[in-house]
Parts: C-alpha cells; sequence; structure tokens
DNA sequence: CTGGGGACGGGGCCC
DNA sequence: TGGGCCCCGTCCCCA
C-alpha cells in the first residue's frame, strides 16, 4: 500500500518493524475492511461509471496519490469509466483494504493488465507493481497501455473479488456479463459498499448489465433513496436490449453518449426501480404495481440481510471498537426486533473515567452510584461529573456539552448527542407526557383542535407524535446528520431527501421532456409547464403563474414599495383578517393577505351566513383546513366576530 | 443595466 | 416514513 509518501515515513517504519503486537496491523485492516463492507463510518462515495462505492477517505488517501487529491475537497468523487470500470475498481478497493489481489488462476492475464492499467491511473504504486509481478510471472508482461487489454473493464475470469457483485443476491437480475457462467457469486457476501445510483450527471450508463435496476440495489445499500415516477406508464420499460442510444437530456447537454446498454440512461427512474430484468421483455411483463423486494419470494433471505445492512448504514452508530461486528450488527438486529441483547447490557462506548455513566440504561442502573435508577438523577450525575475539562479526555475531543461525555470523533458523538437527545425527551415525556391542553376557562375552539401544545414556543399540534416532531427543532443539536457531508437535520425525512441531492437521484421524470425531480411535487409543479395550466393568479393585478412561489414572488412586488416598505394593494379589510389569519395558522402576514386576498370578493356580504359558505369553502382548500376550521378562522376575525350559527352551519358540508 | 418573470434546487416542517 | 406544502434562494431569459 501507498505509505510511502509520508514524510516521516522511514520513522514509521520503523515504529512498525518493532510493533510489539505483530498482528496489530492484520487486525487493523480487517476492522477497516469490515467497516467498509458495512458502510460503518464511510465518508466517502466513489462513483464508477453507474455503481458506488463507499469507503474511507483516509484509507483512499494513504493508498493512492490520485484518490487523495480527490478525497480531500470532496466527500462524493467521479472516476473516468474509461479509466478504471466498476468491476475493476471493486477489486482495487479489495485490494487497498486487504492487501491481495484475489485468488488468481493462470488465465488472469487480461485482468492483471486491466487492473495495471487502472492502477497506473489512480496511482497505486504497490498495487502496479503487483501486477506486474503477476504479469512477469506468467510471462505475459508487457508495457501495457490502458486499452491494450481486451479484458479491460471486466472482471476475469479466475479472479475472485472479494467485494461481491450486488446484482447478484437477486435471481431475477440478469447475470453481469463479466462473470462467467462458472464463476460463483456469493449473494451473501453482498454488503454495503457498492452502491449503485442513477447519477446526475448523466453518466448513469448500464454496461453490459453491470449494473442492475437501481431498485434493485440501492435499498440493499443502506438508503432507498430511489423513488418511483408514479406517472409514467410501465409499458414504457425500457425492455429492449438492443434499443439505442437515446438523445441527451433536455437541459443535460454534457450528457455523454450512450454506450451498448441494457438499460437505457433515460428510461424513467421508475423504469429501472421497478426490480424486473430487462432482458427480455416478453416473458417478464410490467406489473402495475410492482414491488420488487416483495414479489422476490426466493431470496426472502436476502431481503433480511438486506434491512439489517440498510440499518446498519442508516444508523448513527455509537461506535465500540472492541465489539465484535458481526455481534454489533446481530446486537442492532435484536433491537430492531424490540429484543434484549446481550450486547447491550455492555457498555457500548470506551468510558473515559470508570464510573462513567453509560447511555445504555440498564447499564446505567447497575453501575450508578447514587442508586437512584431515575432518569432524571442519572442526568443530573452528567452535570455533576463531568464538567468541561479538555485535558482530562485524552484523545476524546468530541464532547458532549450536555453530559461531558467525550468521544474520539465526531461521528460518534453525534451519534452520542442523538441518544441523548432522545433519552432527555423520554425523561422529559416520563415527567411531563405531552397532554392536551385542557384549560377550559380559557379554551378555544383552536385548542381543541390542535391540543398538544409546545412547551418552548406558541405552536400547537393535533397529536403527540407531530409535537415531538416539532420540539426536535427546538434542539440545540439536530439529531440526522448527512453521513455525506455532515449536515445536520432536525427530521430523517429531510436528511434522506439531502442525500439524494448527493446522489443525483431524480426519481420523478416527466413524460413529456423527460426532466428529472428529486420530488414528485417538483413534477406536479413542472407539468404545469407543459399543460399550460396557471392556477395561481394575483387578485391584484391578474397576472397568473404556474407555480405557487412564482406567485409569492410576485406578489412581492405589490406588497414592497421601491423603498422595501410595506406597499397596500390590498384592501384594509384583507389585511386585518390577514394579521388573525396569520398569527393563528402561522402563516406570515403576507402570505395569508396574499390568499385572504383571493378570498376578498367573497367578503361583499358578510352579513349573512350563507354568504360566508363559500368563503369558509375556499379557505378551507386554501389552507387545506376543515370548514369547521375556516369557519372559525373567520368567525373570529375582526369584521365578522364570533358566531356560533356559522361553526354550527360549517360543521357539515 | 435593471427589473420582472419563469423555472428550479434545497431546507423546514406539518400531516 | 413519506407526501405535501411553504419559504428562501438562484439562475436564466427577456423587455
Amino acid at each position: 500500500m501507498g505509505f510511502r509518501e509520508d514524510p516521516q515515513g522511514g520513522q514509521l517504519n520503523t515504529m512498525l518493524d518493532a510493533m510489539e503486537v505483530p498482528s496489530h496491523s492484520r487486525q487493523l485492516l480487517l476492522q477497516l475492511n469490515s467497516q467498509r463492507t458495512k458502510g460503518f463510518l464511510c465518508d466517502v462515495i466513489i462513483v464508477v461509471q453507474n455503481a458506488l462505492f463507499r469507503a474511507h477517505k483516509n484509507i483512499l488517501a494513504a493508498s493512492s496519490v490520485y484518490l487523495k487529491s480527490l478525497v480531500v475537497h470532496d466527500n462524493l468523487i467521479n472516476l473516468d469509466h474509461e479509466m478504471v470500470s466498476p468491476s475493476i475498481f471493486r477489486i482495487i478497493l479489495d485490494f487497498i483494504y486487504t492487501g491481495r489481489l484475489g485468488d488468481a488462476e493462470p488465465a488472469s492475464e487480461p485482468l492483471f493488465g486491466a487492473v495495471l492499467a487502472a492502477a497506473s491511473y489512480l496511482q497505486i504504486a504497490d498495487l502496479v507493481s503487483l501486477c506486474k509481478k503477476k504479469l512477469k510471472r506468467n510471462g505475459k508482461y508487457c508495457h501495457v497501455r490502458t486499452s491494450g487489454y481486451p479484458g479491460f473493464g471486466s472482471l476475469g475470469r479466475g479472479l475472485r473479488a472479494t467485494t461481491p457483485v450486488i446484482q447478484s443476491c437477486f435471481n431475477s437480475t440478469p447475470r453481469p456479463v463479466d462473470i462467467p457462467p462458472g464463476e460463483p457469486v456469493n449473494p451473501l457476501n453482498t454488503h454495503c459498499g457498492e452502491l449503485y445510483a442513477s447519477i446526475a450527471q448523466g453518466n448513469q450508463l448500464h454496461q453490459h448489465g453491470l449494473c442492475p435496476p437501481e431498485r434493485h440495489c440501492s435499498p440493499l445499500c443502506g438508503l432507498d433513496l430511489s423513488k418511483k415516477s408514479p406517472n409514467r406508464p410501465s409499458n414504457q420499460h425500457h425492455s429492449d436490449a438492443t434499443e439505442s442510444r437515446e438523445p441527451p437530456m433536455p437541459g443535460r447537454p454534457d450528457s455523454p453518449p450512450v454506450s451498448a446498454s441494457l438499460l437505457t440512461n433515460n428510461g424513467s427512474y421508475k423504469d429501472q426501480t421497478h426490480g424486473y430484468p430487462k432482458l427480455d421483455s416478453s416473458s417478464t411483463p410490467p406489473a402495475p404495481h410492482p414491488e420488487p423486494f416483495r414479489n422476490s419470494v426466493s431470496n426472502s433471505h436476502l431481503r433480511t440481510d438486506s434491512r439489517d445492512l440498510m440499518f446498519d448504514w442508516m444508523k448513527p452508530e455509537p461506535l465500540g471498537n472492541y465489539v465484535d461486528e458481526s455481534d454489533r450488527e446481530k446486537d442492532m438486529d435484536r433491537e430492531e426486533k424490540g429484543e434484549s441483547s446481550p450486547l447491550s447490557q455492555q457498555p457500548r462506548y470506551p468510558s473515559i473515567e470508570s464510573n462513567e455513566p453509560d447511555d445504555d440504561k440498564s447499564t446505567s442502573e447497575e453501575t450508578g452510584s447514587s442508586g437512584d435508577p431515575s432518569p432524571s438523577s442519572n442526568l443530573e450525575r452528567y452535570h455533576c461529573n463531568h464538567l468541561y475539562d479538555p485535558e482530562s479526555y485524552g484523545d476524546n475531543l468530541y464532547v458532549c456539552i450536555p453530559c461531558g461525555k467525550g468521544f474520539p470523533s465526531s461521528e460518534q458523538l453525534n451519534a452520542h448527542v442523538e441518544a441523548h437527545n432522545e433519552e432527555e425527551l423520554y425523561h422529559k415525556d416520563s415527567m411531563e407526557p405531552p397532554v392536551p391542553f385542557l384549560d377550559k376557562t380559557s379554551q378555544s375552539l383552536g385548542d381543541i383542535i390542535r391540543p398538544y401544545r409546545c412547551s418552548s414556543c406558541e405552536k400547537s399540534y393535533k397529536d403527540p407524535a407531530t409535537l415531538r416532531q416539532h420540539e426536535k427543532t427546538h434542539w440545540l443539536t439536530r439529531p440526522y446528520p448527512c453521513s455525506i457531508c455532515g449536515k445536520k437535520f432536525t427530521q430523517r425525512g429531510t436528511m434522506t431527501r439531502h442525500m439524494r441531492s448527493h446522489l443525483g437521484l431524480k426519481p420523478f421524470a416527466c413524460d413529456a421532456c423527460g426532466m428529472r425531480f428529486t420530488r414528485q411535487y417538483r413534477l406536479t409543479e413542472h407539468m404545469r409547464i407543459h399543460s399550460g395550466e396557471k392556477p395561481y393568479e394575483c387578485q391584484v393585478c391578474g397576472g397568473k403563474f404556474a407555480q405557487q412561489r412564482n406567485l409569492i414572488s410576485h406578489m412581492k412586488m405589490h406588497t414592497t414599495g421601491p423603498d422595501g416598505k410595506p406597499k397596500l394593494d390590498f384592501p384594509d379589510s384583507v389585511y386585518a383578517m390577514a394579521k388573525f389569519t396569520a398569527d393563528h395558522l402561522g402563516l406570515k402576514q403576507e402570505k395569508a393577505a396574499e390568499i385572504l386576498s383571493q378570498t376578498s370578493h367573497f367578503l361583499n356580504d358578510p352579513k349573512t351566513i350563507e354568504s360566508l359558505y363559500p368563503l369558509a369553502k375556499f379557505t378551507a382548500e386554501q389552507f387545506g383546513l376543515t370548514q369547521e376550521k375556516a369557519a372559525e378562522v373567520l368567525t373570529q376575525s375582526q369584521h365578522l366576530g364570533s358566531d356560533s350559527r356559522i361553526i354550527e352551519r360549517f360543521s357539515s358540508p
């Protein structure tokens, strides 16, 4: 491996030679490789054509000068697939993490040539030397050029990569052509180090069937970041294996030409996510609602594995390096099933103090010095015993402020903080379970409809789960960090959506122009361009817009003068009502005014209840409220006063 | 050059 | 957990 560039390499080599535990480096490498295969602490994604590999920046940087230069600046790096194919890179990655080139058979020369060329490209000197040695041993070595080997870009016969081929786990998936029929592909070995995805840059090429439909694999590998484009008929599958290339997508002039492909790059993402092999359209007719995982009965055991792996990657893991990975995985599996586990009885974090309270409650209770198992007392102990003192933490420089616990990495701190926040919330809940707001003296209809009030702000919610979700927005540390860039989110869904943008996954495709979107809502919005529909009309000037947000920005023109101060284009009555509506619904007054301005023509005759019916109906539609709620808003506005008859009238459609 | 509109990306957050 | 909507911001085009 490429440690030789280290300026202190000589000194380091001396230290390594004098290693007191000879197996240390081997154990370290085994651990790292194990972590890689599980995606654990991986901090970089390498995109090779349409395959994604996860790895550790440090390892790549230590092994390859070229990769080092890439990973310094990015968490997501692209490799030129003309220089290194996914299958070759898989071999190289295996080499980096194992120091082995696999079990070669006599007929491996083309493969070694391809690996040699790619290793040269990636500047992995040791691997270059190893390939040359193997080629020379077989008398085949001559100066290899990148295009000189027929086997280049393919996994050659006779070499078994320890990084398995992910699509092999599905019986229905076409076998990669670069794996000879006789070559066993161990599906159980499938791991999370390799993903396949649609890459935004347009290089989602599917060459020789190497890459399976995304839906096949991305769920296996941690996050199901794919979505189905719901409004694209499934009969548009590009099932013809010989289908010729498609033109670049509009707006993507840089899309590379499509090589011979089993799948097309411009097929709706849904096409690739349905989980149907595209080898023979006649034998595998598309189903109306295909569910690739559920309908693959023969692979049920694999699905279980894949879910484990998904969890393994998703969950910010507390790190206990001394815990065997496989045991830990089983442990997490048990946790998923709600079972107690042997491991959960052990401290998961390396303690920095002998009396370190552990996150694990049972352990805390067993070891707690106070003898008081109550969560609150544990928290107090945290505060009492762990005042921040950097020197006392040694290498654990990442310190959780609330409890003072130190961790050696930000990832471990993040994992801890999430548990911490959950724990505190739990404790808070246990002391103050969210109870509906039931103060009869000042109870309004709003309190009845939204009885769960946030203790930190004035917002209220219909159910405790939503309140709980909202309360996370008040936490100092957001509990869901992006594993690629580290950005933190208050909701897991937001984080996974964010991840899609990293990976360029745009599952929602426009039938008309091929444009792709990360969200269904965007596609719906976009489709109005093609339909010409402009449902958002400015009640001030009559301008129409296809997108609501553009109407909003347009309204700013009406509401804001050149000096930036508010401009009164609305009737005063609308403003008064808008203020109430904004206060009541948590909207900005401007937004409320904008919507109410569209209802203002209903205000001509506010004296009769019947005339208010369409107003309430409209308001309900606009705000997504029930008509009762809309009526409540209207009746409480300054203009109308409270009138129970109105609420009564609107309580039934 | 500037303002306005069209289109879109990303994050927040409620349901 | 995902959908849907809101908000902010950006880029591009055009008058």
